[in-house]
DNA sequence: ATGCTGATTAAGTTTAGACATAGAACGAAG
DNA sequence: CTTCGTTCTATGTCTAAACTTAATCAGCAT
């Protein structure tokens, strides 16, 4: 059960929360036009500026629509939007009581394979660093991790020691990046994920695909296999 | 690839892109306190609510921490943000260019089992609605839906004819919530999944497990399987 | 050293007012 | 009836100023 972050008690957020109860309780129904900020503003008792940041914060929510001269309207048919938060893998692991800790089982540099070079907008054969890493909470595995670095994006990767430090939080502090894709997927585990994640090869495994970009281009692009029954809890 | 949003040409804007460049190329480095907003109000020419409103937004964001009377800092060990927006499956087939289409595969009324109970925080045993769906894009199975709706948050469901409006859809539309709780994972199909699904038992599918509330209590829980290969696309 | 207290500071929020602008509505011309 | 300007309005954005508040810091007392 998941509970709304905390009594804001801004006036801004009074607005908030009394515009999604009539929202709620139906009191202004889907298509609806509701009252123009004006309106709003002489009924709360505030200005048009709060009544404009509580709007907008519903509408960037779904709930509202708004445009120039057209008014705000109930959102008809409201595509919710919910947020995942993905956190550094240790402080993941930590933050669940668990002791972290990390293996790295393979580490060279050598040219990126079609697939991922097309992901991460590099020729076919761009020479990078190719990580494969397990992480463990209490000594049981948790996520295995299989990683490209190229070293345009990212330089200084060829001489990290990620023994000492594993290559999520490397990047995390040294490459804050711009922009990135992410998907999520099912996949049987193949051999390999089943050896290193101790379980069997066909188990249902959580996928998590991400590349990230800096202004140098791809900084990096990794598969994250979860352990087997994991489950990914997004806020809404 | 992922592109920003489109160029919004506010100066609340431009601030955010020239602090999140100053970041990303290590002007400003992890850790670090940047100027307060009045200094950065002066540099950027603008009033101090504007350099506010940009600071908020990186800071929602996660690349800066916020503190009072302590400043602004660049946050540490950046955990990023991404977006899942979960619509509508009709909308989401139609707007991939496939015809949609839905069956009914069971509909009963009958006691919650302890599981659902439990989520929806009711008695074990509560009446509910219990339905089976499957939803098709051009005819093949995009996903198979398990839903318990609970009458008492949601009236009117018993005399919905559900083969002429899906269940989502007509939830959507009559029952905005005010909270939820979402997680994705991954499980094996099961008989019945991989007959849904038209698939061999076993194959891993994307599952999508959401709860739903209004001040009455909770609407529906439901548990989405997708079909295999499925990607869940995030939008940072 | 340790703990309390009050001053100070930077962010948080709100306000009234102004101007910009998308886009709906309307009317004139074809 | 359609098309093309024009007008008008609700939202978008910004400003300058004020007040609020969390939290740090320094000074004082223990």
């Amino acid at each position: 059960m998941t509970d709304r972050p905390a009594t804001n008690p801004s006036k801004a957020h009074a607005i908030v929360t009394e515009v999604r109860r009539r929202i709620v309780e139906r009191e202004w129904r889907q298509g609806d036009r509701i009252p123009d900020e004006v309106e709003l503003a002489v009924e709360f008792g505030v200005a048009r500026a709060t009544v404009n940041k509580a709007l907008q914060l519903l509408a960037e929510e779904g709930l509202l629509d708004r445009k120039r001269r057209a008014g705000t309207h109930v959102t008809v048919n409201p595509a919710r939007k919910a947020t995942l938060t993905i956190p550094i893998v240790r402080e993941q692991i930590e933050g669940a009581g668990m002791a972290y800790s990390h293996r790295i089982i393979a580490q060279k540099h050598g040219p990126a394979p079609a697939d991922i070079a097309s992901r991460m907008a590099e020729a076919e054969g761009t020479m990078m660093i190719h990580l494969r890493t397990v992480h463990y909470g209490d000594d049981k595995p948790f996520q295995v991790e299989d990683r490209w670095i190229n070293p345009k994006a990212a330089p200084g990767a060829e001489h990290v020691d990620f023994q000492r430090i594993n290559p999520n939080e490397w990047l995390v502090r040294n490459f804050p990046w711009l922009r990135g894709d992410i998907a999520f997927s099912a996949e049987n585990a193949d051999a390999r994920d089943a050896r290193l994640l101790e379980t069997r090869q066909g188990t249902a495994l959580l996928i998590l695909q991400r590349t990230t970009w800096n202004d140098q281009g791809a900084i990096t692009s990794v598969r994250l296999a979860f352990h087997p029954g994991y489950s990914m809890v997004a806020s809404p």
